[in-house]
DNA sequence: CCCCGTAGGTGCACGCTACACCTAGCGTGC
DNA sequence: GCACGCTAGGTGTAGCGTGCACCTACGGGG
C-alpha cells in the first residue's frame, strides 16, 4: 500500500519551495505574514494554507534565517515583520542554485519528451 | 515538530517526478526495472533508489498506465518487462504539462531572484 | 561450495504537505 | 455595549511520498 499513488496526473512543486519563495520575498522587502500569503501566491503558487507559511516563517526565524518583531498596526491587530539576516540570504543564494538545477532536470524531461512526440509524429 | 525544517540548503525535485520520469523511458522503449534505475540517474535524478522505482512501476502497473510481462534472461534471472499503455500515454502528456508549469514557476523565480541581485549591487 | 553480480522486492521511519480548525485585536453598525 | 466581520497569526493531525536498510532468488566462475 506504500508507494506513489495518485487519482490525478498532478505533480507537484518542487519539495521545500516554500521557504526559498519567503526568502525571496523577505530579501524584496520586509514584510508580515499575511502579506506574504499574498506574496507567494502571485509567484506562482497557488492556494498556500496559511498554516504552512507561518511553520516555516517560525522554523525559518528559529533557524536564523530570518529575524522577526512585532509591529503594531494602525488598524487590526499586531503584526510580526520578518526580515532577511545574512545566514538568511546565504540560503537564499544556496537554494537558487538548487532550484537551477532542477530548471535544468525540468528542461532535460521536456527535450526527451518532445522528441519523442516528434517519433510518434513527425512533422512535415 | 512539524513543518518544514531543514539542516542543509538542499531542495529536492518535483513530489511524483519519477512517475513521468519512468513513463517516458517506458514510452521510449519497453525495458525492465533494472535497466531504468540507470535511465532515471542519467535523466538527472541522482542517486535514485531501487526500492522506491520498482514500487513506483508497481503501482503504475496495478493503474493501469504500464503493462509488465515476465521474460527470461539469457544470463541472470528474469526480468520483468514494462510498455507503455495507452491511458499510461495520456498520463505522460498530463504530467508533462504539469511540469512545464513547474518549469514556468521555476523561470518566474529565477527572474525574481536575479532582479533582486541586480538591485543589491547593480552592474555598470 | 561460496561468492559475486544481476534483478526484483519489502519494512519502516521521517518529514513535508494539506485540510480543518482556532485565538485575538480592532472597527463598524445596531 | 454587543455582535459581527475582517485582519493577522497560529495549532492539530492524517496522508503520503521518500530514503534507508535489508532481503530473496537466479546464474556463473573460482
Amino acid at each position: 500500500m506504500s508507494g506513489p499513488q495518485l487519482t490525478e496526473a498532478a505533480i507537484g512543486l518542487p519539495r521545500n519551495f516554500l521557504r526559498p519563495c519567503l526568502l525571496l520575498l523577505v530579501a524584496e522587502g520586509t514584510s508580515h505574514g499575511y502579506d506574504l500569503l499574498d506574496g507567494v501566491r502571485a509567484l506562482g503558487l497557488g492556494r498556500v494554507d496559511p498554516g504552512g507559511l507561518y511553520r516555516c516563517l517560525r522554523a525559518m526565524d528559529e533557524e536564523g534565517l530570518v529575524r522577526s518583531s512585532w509591529e503594531p498596526s494602525s488598524r487590526g491587530p499586531a503584526r510580526r515583520t520578518y526580515q532577511l539576516t545574512d545566514e538568511g540570504q546565504d540560503w537564499l543564494h544556496a537554494m537558487a542554485g538548487s532550484l537551477a538545477d532542477v530548471h535544468h532536470v525540468l528542461s532535460m524531461f521536456r527535450r526527451r519528451y518532445v522528441r519523442l512526440g516528434d517519433r510518434t509524429h513527425p512533422a512535415s
